[in-house]
DNA sequence: ACTTTATTGTTCAATATTGAACATTATTGG
DNA sequence: CCAATAATGTTCAATATTGAACAATAAAGT
């Protein structure tokens, strides 16, 4: 049955993305490191960029931006909010909804930790000429948009 | 504080990879979708197409190709082996070994589970020409060589 | 107005993952 | 041969993540 083995390791397309599949495990494992002085984790950093970013946005949404779901948010953004990072205030409008916002604090850790991976990336990316980062970005937006066309998919046909 | 964040934001490697890690993300999420017909998750993917192409591995050489911990593999195993998808078996030359096989079936799973990984790059790839996906391809594998020295830049000053 | 449906967030049980401490077996240095 | 060190796998407690069921509020349909 190599036949079927060979079939799938000679795709090229197959290869190339095992590539960047590891590369962003790899990523993921030393950027947990790196932000281990700061006591937070790549989950906690996602949250602090948005919130950076988008300041006042519902759990929902975060969730969204995030891929991850409602309950993932709920369990924790307490935690942040107790470490005093963050800040959590109903909506006056739509008493179902919380907008979220950084502390003071919590805007100092999001950008040291923006800077631990920035710094990680330029080091990492340094040896990828600029025009083929951006070929990069390209294709790999193309890439998400067909994902989220396949997501579409499973979930209608649900 | 803004000037910080064009700075992040502005900056083109950051934009670029944050692209990745998202594609990443999102053929995660669907992946996991599509293998649930199989009842399995793409950590048990990982390690049948593992154990496919190098039969007899240790459970110690598996879990450092898959960069987890050792007691992930001592975690997850013994249920696969429960569902008679591998089989251990002590090493005769080290006791202390557990040398690692795929069942008939788990054979037959990983197969079809890597049709389905394959149909999924396919078809999420197909709009990013194969030159591309090789220049794709060698970028990442020169940000893995820079991301596996600054894991061992980490270890060693530890 | 009122009933139904949808949205937002929470809770809970199930599952996954990790690192540290540990037991067993190998290897190394004397 | 023996003691010290290293390697392999396991266990356990801590933490994360998920999906389903739920409560509260809002929106839509009648």
């Amino acid at each position: 049955m190599n036949k079927n083995q060979a079939l799938v390791w000679d795709h090229p397309r197959f290869r190339s993305w095992i590539a960047v599949a590891r590369a962003c495990q790899l990523m993921q494992t030393v950027l947990t490191r790196e932000l281990s002085e700061l006591d937070i984790k790549p989950p906690h950093l996602d949250i602090l960029v948005n919130l950076y970013r988008f300041e006042g946005i519902s759990q929902q949404e975060l969730a969204r931006k995030l891929l991850v779901g409602r309950s993932n948010m709920s369990m924790t953004l307490p935690q942040m909010e107790k470490r005093g990072l963050v800040e959590r205030r109903g909506d006056t409008k739509d008493k179902r909804v919380l907008r979220l916002f950084l502390t003071e604090e919590g805007r100092a850790v999001a950008e040291e930790a923006m800077a631990i991976q920035t710094g990680l990336i330029e080091r990492t990316l340094s040896s990828t000429p600029i025009e083929q980062c951006h070929a990069m970005a390209e294709s790999m937006e193309k890439i998400i948009l067909a994902l989220h066309a396949e997501m579409a998919d499973e979930t209608e046909s649900a």
